[in-house]
DNA sequence: TTGACATATGAACAGATGATCATATGTTAA
DNA sequence: TTAACATATGATCATCTGTTCATATGTCAA
């Protein structure tokens, strides 16, 4: 009872719209993708990261959490390939992995403040 | 004792850091938007929409939730003004308000596939 | 008006999420 | 080795989210 008497209203358009969704693999690809930046704590140490190279201390500094809530923010970001690190002596180094998360920001923030 | 002995390792990248965080209420609309892509059910309602308008119906049979759960979503993307509607006698119809965020799923699908 | 249909909405519940705290790991200097 | 520090991780808990079910609203035809 729950599709319009069984069937759908506009065949076509529903045919060529379900040709538009993306695979399960890619869409499941993107929902990680957006709910990475969805949370505001991850977008500061994303923009952050998107100047230079910073350590967890600093992150935790510059999106005014603790440590630990950044360290768990960073996993996250880590296993999304979305942030790398590097290890220097007791300092973690994180940066961006690439631009793609960066510009994706930057063209949402135009969108916003249109 | 969280903020690395009380003090910042990196002082000037973090203060240079800190200048590229987004002012929290594009903070805001920056997680607003990604949140509201961070679900399946919505990337394959705006993925669909893309293509045409749909009523809520055909938005059901797309993609493949009850038509109840998709008004839900339907409500959640209005009222981002990520979609918006037009009624037709007994039908709803909607469509996407711009092609800001069908670029940014493009942009990200791009991402994803490399 | 009434009935049938398309959609919307509220309540409720299960599952996910993010912060905190305690603890563990890894590194350096003494 | 031990102590101190930087970071990571697991457990816990309060909160948020998405679905379902029941019900309400709005529209048309009879």
């Amino acid at each position: 009872m729950d599709q319009c008497q069984e069937k759908v209203l506009h065949q076509e358009q529903v045919a060529h719209a379900i040709k538009n969704i993306p695979d399960s693999d890619t869409l499941r690809s993107l929902t990680d993708i957006f709910k990475a930046l969805s949370d505001p704590s991850r977008i500061k140490i994303v923009t952050a990261l998107a100047t230079c190279e910073l350590c967890v201390c600093d992150l935790a500094a510059v999106s005014g959490s603790s440590e630990s809530a950044v360290s768990h923010q960073l996993r996250i970001l880590r296993n999304l390939k979305i942030v790398r690190y590097r290890r220097e002596g007791k300092i973690v180094f994180y940066r961006l992995e690439d631009d793609h998360v960066k510009s994706l920001i930057s063209q949402s923030i135009e969108h916003v403040q249109e």
